[in-house]
DNA sequence: TTAAATGCAAAAAATTTGCAGACGT
DNA sequence: ACGTCTGCAAATTTTTTGCATTTAA
């Protein structure tokens, strides 16, 4: 708490309750999209506004304290900034979880294949996670 | 032409003089997303509704003839279906082009290191490509 | 001939903006 | 005290839907 006062200082954001409170829920949940980080706040601030959770995310967006990852087939979830890692989706439960390639080996072996100054990877890998797959 | 007709057919869509455009307008330039195809296709159908592209890319995303590209920090583009690749996005043209990686390798690397089953992997790789590169 | 597609307008969903009052530093 | 953040309402943007007409097969 006093820690996620500080982080959020560290990226040049007040530390307000609401930013604290979306802070922790990344921090508790992992990967949460715009609406459940809504529905998560909500029950902290009950005059809470959905304008807020965007201003919010996009700062923290600009500001590189939080990341957007993009999935296939369903809405983007946001994450606190971490190093570099790729995620997986399961396509039932649709949780996301983080795994930890070395994505700098793709990185070097694309580059060898191509023209391109590559910078960065963005990796999705889905499929069913543990739980799902004992489901059925 | 008759070909996008047939492969339409193919994938049980039929061939109306829009989705042919859609499909040689994607032919041609790869990847486009929803407003670039509607100003393509605009020059042929002067009459043309922005919903009829809403609603053409989504039967045929549906029906697996269309993939949905999602890019960091830019708006989805979409391309024919191929064979399994990766992505190249230029951060400064924001273009994107298909890189014929292999996947599996990354799927089979990546089962090791989880409990998830893993089906498929969506890789785009960003940065800067060749003429972008070579203007400053 | 018939089911499905088009284009339009309207509706719905998602996101952003402006502003007055509240709050963090 | 100052500049920024919040919540609200309104505006904008993006996407979907319903319906009359047209069209592919």
């Amino acid at each position: 708490m006093e820690n996620y006062i500080n982080q959020l200082r560290n990226y040049h954001l007040k530390a307000t309750p609401q930013r604290i409170a979306i802070t922790e829920a990344l921090a508790m949940y992992g990967h949460l999209s715009i609406e459940q980080l809504y529905e998560v706040l909500k029950q902290k601030f009950n005059s809470l506004s959905l304008a807020t959770i965007y201003k919010n995310i996009n700062i923290m967006m600009e500001n590189a304290f939080v990341s957007e990852v993009k999935l296939p087939e369903q809405k983007s979830v946001y994450e606190l900034t971490k190093a570099s890692h790729a995620h997986l989706q399961c396509k039932k439960c649709h949780n996301v979880w983080d795994i930890h390639l070395n994505l700098d080996d793709i990185i070097q072996n694309a580059s060898k294949n191509s023209t391109f100054e590559i910078e960065s990877a963005n990796l999705v890998l889905s499929g069913l996670c543990e739980n799902c797959r004992n489901e059925k």
